[in-house]
DNA sequence: AAGACGAAAGTGGTTGA
DNA sequence: TCAACAACTTTCGTCTT
């Protein structure tokens, strides 16, 4: 197999989806030209597309190899990479394509003076896919997770925190970073970690990494209440008519977005005439009937909605 | 009787001096 | 570090259907 590596390229900003990317080689990084993301490691197992080159035929589209798997302690990339610019044939390798070279260099490097990293990684990921199958959460939530919870450790941020705690923390990072938003008491609940600590720590990684996180948002919420509640696709549409409006009203912020949510399903089940008590809808979002009661009034005071009596 | 309503007091987290 | 504060909860009595 020799240097027949592969490595991933990234087409469009897994942000904003611009094709417009600069490589600074440098550092080894994409920056997007449009809306001035850095798109690093992080974002490798984003996006559906991916485009494969080795350093012979750096132009061939075809995939030589499988992705990286980031659940696997090693990355899955097994192959030895040597220090001379040279590819399997002997030929050198074109500037172009060196600081990719330098890029897995990098990575083995880590791999082997990280032995220890690799080692902590690997007895945490029990945990994490415990945690992660319990709750349902796709592959893509996991990889990204095991990717935080690498650079937690590369950062060496562990310390006086158990793994299971930096486990969840980490699924619940990577829940809001794929859009795939869990409350913080589902994570707990599944965990026994207590819903205070998963929340600092999760908030103590998104300061140290760096990571880019929008707020939760009540928008996130709504899909997945509709299902639990049964009610049918016009209502989650209703619902989410009523939240675009109740953002311009400036109703949003500073409110916990379940609550939000919460109210809105519960406005729009009524007017499409599948009525949902509050109790139901209370227990489905995790909050309470007072607090439906609360957003309720506010919504349909200010967006002017009717409620027939 | 079930559901909705809202007042009052308590909790945990954020903010700002 | 402490106090003020807003959001949310718990509890409970009352009104409506």
């Amino acid at each position: 197999m020799g240097n027949n590596t592969v490595l991933e390229e990234i087409n469009a900003c897994p942000e904003c989806h611009s094709v417009h990317l600069i490589r600074d080689y440098g550092r080894g990084e994409l920056v997007c030209e449009a809306c001035g993301l850095v798109i690093d490691d992080t974002y490798i197992d984003q996006g559906p597309e991916w485009r494969a080159f080795d350093s012979e035929q750096r132009n061939a589209r075809t995939r030589t190899g499988a992705p990286a798997d980031y659940t696997a302690p090693d990355k899955g990339l097994s192959t030895i990479i040597g220090w001379e610019n040279k590819d399997s044939y002997g030929r050198s390798i074109p500037t172009k394509n060196r600081a990719q070279l330098q890029r897995l260099r990098k990575w083995q490097y880590r791999m082997r003076r990280g032995r220890s990293v690799e080692k902590r990684i690997a007895s945490a990921l029990p945990t994490l896919n415990r945690i992660a199958s319990g709750m349902r959460l796709p592959r893509n939530v996991r990889e990204a997770a095991v990717i935080i919870y690498r650079k937690a450790i590369e950062k060496d941020l562990l310390k006086g925190r158990s793994i299971e705690l930096m486990a969840v923390a980490s699924l619940y990072a990577a829940s809001r970073q794929c859009g795939v938003m869990r409350t913080l008491d589902e994570f707990s609940e599944v965990s026994r970690m207590e819903r205070r600590e998963v929340g600092r720590t999760y908030r103590f990684l998104a300061r140290e990494l760096k990571l880019e996180l929008m707020p939760a948002s009540p928008q996130d919420y709504v899909e997945r209440f509709c299902n639990k509640l049964g009610l049918g696709e016009h209502v989650r549409a209703y619902a989410l008519d009523i939240l675009r409006r109740a953002e311009e009203e400036e109703l949003i912020s500073g409110r916990g977005p379940t609550g939000v949510a919460a109210a809105a399903i519960y406005i729009a089940s009524i007017r499409c005439r599948e009525h949902r008590i509050q109790r139901q809808v209370a227990d489905t979002a995790n909050v309470t009937e007072v607090t439906i009661r609360n957003r309720y009034k506010e919504l349909v005071d200010k967006l002017h909605i009717k409620i027939e009596t």
